[in-house]
DNA sequence: AAAACAATTGTAAGCGCTTACAGTGATGTC
DNA sequence: GACATCACTGTAAGCGCTTACAATTGTTTT
């Protein structure tokens, strides 16, 4: 008795309201194209049916979507939250949906969920970043599937994206730590490999100190996976080394509060007895205590500006462009000079 | 000199490898159906031409998808993100692919959205919490879409589900607090209406109240969406009241964590002036100072578990079973008896 | 060696929709 | 009144794939 639940079809509508099945798709994709009474007949047994367009159907006649695909390192870090919420509500208002991915830091996997998610129709891409193998960026030209990159923007590139400098971003606090005195400095890190923004905020530590005439030591820097937990472990590693650092700086928010959470756990007080500072500016960094000094990085009109992008370039508008975001360094209570 | 950039499809691999169509479908997809001769010199033609094989025209000619839809209110939360990803894991094993929307915890989107994704092909979905007009579930019934409901349990439902009563978790936690001693209980919830948890949380702290003669103060109770700033808010407001309460439970960690932040810098000290609970037990709660008493949930097994019933249902094995998971209160520090 | 069967492969009919193109009247133009 | 024009609507050819069924070939069985 497995009785078939019965989809009802394009089809079973134009029969019910007595047009042909062209008809009824206008009804429903060029309103303008159709006589007032015939829509309103046709709108009707829509109604009475229940019917739902199939999407892959219609995707493939039409060999279009009006989808996008994204595809973030995580869901879990509130930044990429929240920047993909602003996208999609952006995109939504253009009349595209978003699928999201992720890959959960894992870059050899980006490559096997691009193709996923051009075999399921997107009409075009956000990535984050620039670090990627150039066969990908062919595989995407080959088939005429734009992209944009987005939370990144490094200073020779070409492919359309929209970021900020991660390096110039964080210049400004590295000196920021150094011109207070801090003349050892820990550094917790996010993984570099195949992350160019956890890269360039690193390098940015690093020039910034030899600019200063302070010596790089490697044993002061720690790289982890973004993670309150680790941020915690490596805070605890970093105080262990002689000289102990006066200042910790981390990759993001995220790890400086596990850092700081860890401080108070040790009766290390921040930030008399060590500074620390994060990156990102989520939300989280005003509630911890004391307040964290960082970056801050203007997430949702990212996601704003990259769905402009990337409709443009879908729609035949524009062709590639390059929108630099500024940051800019928050001061609150966890960075003051070093005890004397 | 617009060049059409040409995908390969099935038919460029059957003419590149001398086969019909249907061999190519058969290595791709049944490689046991195939000899070994042919099967080998298919899978070079599809490498050489690259070929990635057209979702929408798979899903469309087997009436299948191998792909679950999944609808949690936020990304933002950590405890979905979570949750989310252990489906996705036990998803992937099993051969499917997940697609996740979010409704922002606006209920009335959902219906929009599970639309969207049934229209998509969704071979079954993951819900979450019971809260939902009939009609949804009718939609659903007649189109034969499996579905699972997670995070949420109700005594006499019958729906297949995998989750916890909201309820019975929230009890022995109040329990507890009043046992301690307190007498003024203030209550940030998250928003009920539409959202079956919070309501099942905040009736749970109501009835303890009641069951140990204490009377319910609708005024000692503040609803608000599940978000830092808000937690901290409530916190603020709840502490001009008066009597002042001695003890505030939070309807999650994340108001929780907002609440103990708004403490601090009120100078009321957690907690020796005022205790403070959550609930959920995200990773923040024993990295907030001070560690947070809340109520551990599972997210991670609850993940896994709705991954083995969705994919049983949706092929056929077992019918409605209902799985419920177990809470436990855990005791850190931000809960001690009020002072005299 | 013929019959019976198993293992492969090919043929072709859709899946539910869009859209170029071809009608069909009704209206306007000279 | 003949013809061009316009506003709709219908016809039918796919979009790229799967799969029931038929055809072919190779193996066993007797």
């Amino acid at each position: 008795m497995n009785r078939q639940p019965s989809i009802p079809t394009l089809e079973d509508v134009a029969q019910a309201a007595g047009v042909s099945t062209a008809t009824v798709s206008r009804c429903l994709n060029e309103k303008e194209k159709v006589s007032k009474s015939t829509l309103s007949k046709v709108m009707e047994a829509v109604e009475n049916l229940g019917y739902t367009p199939n999407f892959n159907a219609r995707a493939m006649a039409a060999r279009r979507s009006n989808t996008i695909g994204a595809i973030i390192p995580t869901m879990e870090n509130a930044i990429f939250a929240r920047g993909i919420q602003a996208f999609q509500v952006a995109l939504h208002e253009k009349g595209y949906n978003l699928l999201v991915s992720s890959n959960v830091y894992r870059p050899e996997l980006e490559t096997e969920l691009i193709k996923s998610l051009v075999s399921r129709g997107a009409d075009g891409l956000l990535l984050i970043g620039h670090s990627r193998d150039s066969e990908t960026y062919q595989y995407l030209e080959r088939r005429g599937i734009p992209s944009v990159l987005a939370w990144s923007m490094q200073p020779g590139q070409t492919h359309t994206c929209v970021g900020f400098d991660n390096r110039a971003s964080m210049h400004p606090l590295a000196d920021k730590v150094i011109e207070l005195g801090h003349r050892h400095i820990g550094v917790i890190s996010g993984i570099v490999e195949g992350n160019d923004r956890a890269q360039s905020r690193l390098e940015a530590i690093k020039d910034s100190m030899t600019a200063h005439g302070l010596t790089v030591d490697p044993d002061m820097i720690i790289q982890t996976f973004y993670d309150l937990d680790n941020g915690s472990i490596a805070f605890e590693q970093l105080m262990q080394k002689v000289p102990t650092p006066t200042a910790v700086m981390c990759g993001n928010d995220v790890l400086a509060a596990g850092a700081i959470a860890k401080a108070r756990e040790m009766g290390i007080k921040v930030p008399e007895d060590v500074s620390i500072t994060g990156f990102d500016d989520i939300e989280l960094a005003k509630h911890v205590y004391p307040a964290l000094t960082t970056v801050h990085v203007p997430h949702r009109e990212m996601g704003r500006r990259a769905a402009d992008l990337l409709v443009d370039l879908i729609e035949d508008r524009g062709s590639a462009s390059i929108i630099q975001l500024d940051t800019e360094v928050v001061m609150r209570d966890s960075l003051s000079p070093p005890k004397t």
